[in-house]
DNA sequence: GTCTATAACGCGATAGAC
DNA sequence: GTCTATCGCGTTATAGAC
């Protein structure tokens, strides 16, 4: 019978966001997402043709905001003050920030053995240590710093490490240092 | 037939890291790590009893190492300078990059569709844009700001955007900004 | 527009021969 | 120590009834 909400398609996108914030992209499964909704996977596959597609669309919305942002950042010069766009992109990862979620839940797959939760654990508490604190507002420093250092290593994978880890570094220490 | 090469064990280690690195820890099956040595799924079966016990012991240095760092991050002071703790975890990232390129990889597991890829591309450009220079020791400073800022996210999404974004982004300008 | 039923596939994992 | 063969499961995806 057909269900008495008509927006099924956009319950749809609602519900598979929520999951996949929790869950990851990997381990949500279709039949997880019709399953809430109260509808069968196969009537899922009425309104998307896959997956893919499903997916595919809830990212396209960030992807839009991502060239926007580009085509504003690409008006920037050297000289300029950056913080309006540091502000921006901040506001762009905060509005899409379900679908950041999900994509760390994807990379915690590996982890069922709880390695990454241990990981992740151990952070947090350097994280503390660092900044001598445990308010919020003082973590962050030690998240744009640490998690910094730790992006460019898989950023740049092949460059010479004494190059990145010099840059690195000073970035890191400037990010966490307050006063001056 | 027994192979001629001795320690098994350590090659499909080797080649499990290197296909992780490459494709993620989801995408890639035991029977891929197979294929690459010659050998079948089962052989690898006698080698590891799971998927799960291959992946935990490539993780266990990464973790052990962490332990260490935490260890010695747990004796800095306020007031220390945080440099050599921030060199020792650039270095342990980087020893393990291999690892971390694995994550990556499975958290772009739905960006079959490519989004993933035009998302990194964006930033990467934007990263240049910033810092008004292509050479890495410049996209570094970048790296570290967009990448904190993004990280602050995931890491805080519960907390009031507006605490979380003032700190995030006045780390991220002093990550950014080399003269003052 | 939604359902039931099921096909087709790849995965991790196991059994047993050699 | 490695093989072939297969199981059981969850998955994406399709066909056809209502």
């Amino acid at each position: 019978m057909p269900r008495l909400n008509a927006d099924t398609r956009a319950e749809i996108r609602a519900a598979a966001l929520e999951l996949f914030a929790q869950r990851g992209f990997v381990r949500t499964s279709l039949r997880e997402i019709a399953e809430q909704l109260g509808i069968t996977k196969a009537a899922l596959y009425y309104h998307f043709s896959s997956k893919g597609e499903l997916i595919s669309e809830l990212v396209a919305p960030l992807v839009e905001d991502l060239e926007t942002f580009q085509k504003r950042a690409a008006e920037y010069s050297a000289g300029d003050d950056p913080r309006p766009l540091l502000e921006t992109y901040f506001d762009l990862c905060h509005r899409h920030r379900m679908l950041f979620l999900g994509l760390v839940q994807d990379a915690g797959v590996a982890a069922e053995l709880e390695a990454l939760t241990t990981i992740i654990h151990k952070r947090t508490e350097v994280d503390a240590v660092l900044v001598g604190s445990t308010e919020p507002a003082d973590l962050v420093r030690a998240t744009v710093a640490l998690g910094g250092l730790q992006d460019c290593v898989v950023i740049f994978p092949d460059e010479p490490a004494e190059v990145i880890k010099e840059a690195a570094v000073g970035a890191a220490l400037r990010a966490l240092i307050l006063d001056r």
